[in-house]
DNA sequence: GCCAACGTTGGC
DNA sequence: GCCAACGTTGGC
């Protein structure tokens, strides 16, 4: 069991819109980026934990949790000329970028805003928090999850 | 909208 | 294989 941090822009796709998929899942494609698609390919695993990240917002923050619900398969929107993310360079037979399918566990209301995550002592190491810090897929350590559900789960009193 | 940080491309 | 130019990401 891992643990990662997905990120998305809400305007494009946001954690609402996840939880309004049928089964509140969809597949994560569009990844287009080796080092991303490295973990989603080779790394993420069924059962492991997500904090769905909403990047380019104000605040930029952790919106809810998700799980993998499935491995990697092939992303099919290389293939299709008419998507934003096709690659002609990528082929059926051997496909460059791959996508896992997440499902919605649950929001965090309010989200955690950077700022606030900035603040956290225990989160300092994270990947998200470093500068220049652009990667889409990111593993998360187990003991920066515990901190992060703990916090969300603060947001529960009101 | 700005711009720092980063990834990719392509000439050499 | 180097690295300058370019494109993208993402906080602010």
């Amino acid at each position: 069991m891992a643990y990662w941090l997905f990120k998305s822009e809400p305007s494009s796709y946001s954690f609402a819109d996840l939880m309004a998929e049928p089964n509140q899942t969809t597949g994560w494609d569009g990844v287009r980026n080796y080092q991303a698609r490295n973990f989603l390919r080779d790394q993420v695993a069924v059962g492991d934990g997500v904090l769905f990240y909403h990047s380019n917002a104000d605040p930029p923050c952790i919106a809810g949790i998700a799980e993998v619900v499935a491995q990697a398969h092939p992303d099919l929107t290389a293939f299709d000329p008419n998507d934003s993310h096709y690659d002609s360079k990528s082929i059926r037979s051997d496909p460059t970028w791959f996508q896992v399918s997440i499902k919605a566990v649950r929001p965090i209301d309010p989200p955690l805003g950077l700022q606030e995550l900035h603040a956290v002592a225990e989160l300092a190491g994270m990947e998200l928090l470093r500068k220049g810090s652009r990667l889409s897929i990111q593993p998360v350590s187990a003991a920066q999850w515990k901190v992060v559900i703990k916090l969300a789960k603060a947001r529960k009193k009101h």
